[in-house]
DNA sequence: GACAAATATTGTGCATGCAATTTTGAAATC
DNA sequence: GATTTCAAAATTGCATGCACAATATTTGTC
């Protein structure tokens, strides 16, 4: 068997998390206790646990005495989070031009030109997978774990509402160029502009987001 | 009797998180179960859950197996929670020079104003406690309560470290003046100044607590 | 006397059970 | 037929107990 090191209240976290993010707890259902329990195997006590832990990070409410339930998201908490998240890449991109090693500098390039070869074969998947990779770079080379962490939770939480980012036609080679005005920036160590570059790319994908918007019948029939 | 309407967990977890900013728990140490449960007439339950809660802000830290201890920050780290919570209030400023509402922005006028005699006073209880407004002014000027409440739990965890702030003479006409270009900033609805100011001022009270540094053994002597 | 191994003890992880609150459903009234 | 009231069911909040892992202590050996 698995060495088992964490405990059960973690995978549950986990796999409640990874259930939510990939829709299959649609929003406004409810978490009933005793049903994860079952379906999961364990008792109520590990499942409340990561219940708690799942509610600071937002992905479910939990109502004191009145059980949990899947976030429901407005299309204006959306927004927020969208720009919350915006303005902490931006963040990330200013503080990695001001301090990227000249070894993450050198990744940065490398995987931006990787992408280039994407672009061009229009390998959606490759540049979705690529893409994270690009953006974590730059939660990295912040040098702040405070603020990476926040980034990497918000992009987490998200990441139901941006499946169909690279989907319309041109995506892949706006978001490219995009992300080449970033890496000069930051690689010319210009702070205000890697902020400005960033807010602008990520911007994009909130636009792209919305064109796409009424998300909830369109994501039901999706199961 | 007090109307009971939040859960002895959400209780818990406030009581043990005034206990650790206010210091009666120091840094390190072990936080048992057992002990919280008795000391505040519980069930461990209610303590493991609200231990839960307080380790993902990061005021705790929870060893799978291995207990809690209160979290113990090397000056390190402290620097990143610093470097991270001006990022966020800069990017509050930021967000306020483009949506505060007229009346916000006559609120912060004002607020300003009468802090001008705090400081002609000398006073520095109540500047302390007029600063807190100021800055949460700020947070609720960005119009975006993710942002808003990452901004607010960083400068709640970082309260025992900025005690004394506003002991080094001078500083608090300091502050006033800093005070005064984020407001003009703002007020002009020039983002990147007010962006850039913020990040100054608050870097001016990260530089007040280095001066302090050495903290481990003065706060303990301060019980 | 120092170090290693074995044992005892403490403490966490989890299961289970009970009390109390909320919710649901049905009956009764308007 | 709609609405209110009340009781039953379901569900959460919390307490308690047990098993196992981690730590502390003791014992034995070099």
């Amino acid at each position: 068997m698995v060495d088992e090191r964490q405990t059960r209240t973690e995978k549950l976290a986990g796999e409640i998390a990874d259930a939510i993010i990939d829709g299959s707890l649609e929003p406004g259902t409810r978490l009933d206790e005793h049903m994860l329990a079952a379906r999961y195997g364990t008792s109520r006590t590990p499942v409340r646990e990561a219940l708690r832990k799942l509610a600071t990070t937002g992905l479910i409410e939990l109502r004191p005495r009145r059980g949990a339930i899947v976030a429901e998201i407005t299309s204006e908490q959306l927004e927020t989070l969208f720009v919350a998240m915006g303005e902490l890449e931006a963040t990330c991109a200013r503080l990695s031009a001001l301090s990227m090693t000249p070894i993450e500098r050198r990744r940065l390039g490398a995987l931006h030109d990787s992408m280039a070869d994407m672009v061009v074969r229009d390998d959606v998947e490759a540049y979705a997978a690529a893409n994270i990779g690009f953006h974590t770079l730059f939660y990295a080379g912040s040098h702040n774990p405070v603020l990476a962490d926040m980034a990497a939770t918000l992009r987490r939480r998200l990441a139901p509402f941006r499946r169909a980012q690279f989907r319309a036609p041109g995506r892949l080679a706006l978001s490219h160029s995009e992300h080449g005005a970033v890496m000069r920036a930051v690689l010319a160590g210009d702070a205000a502009s890697a902020h400005a570059a960033m807010l602008h790319h990520v911007s994009l994908v909130e636009d792209a987001f919305e064109q796409l918007a009424a998300p909830p019948a369109a994501r039901r029939q999706a199961l």
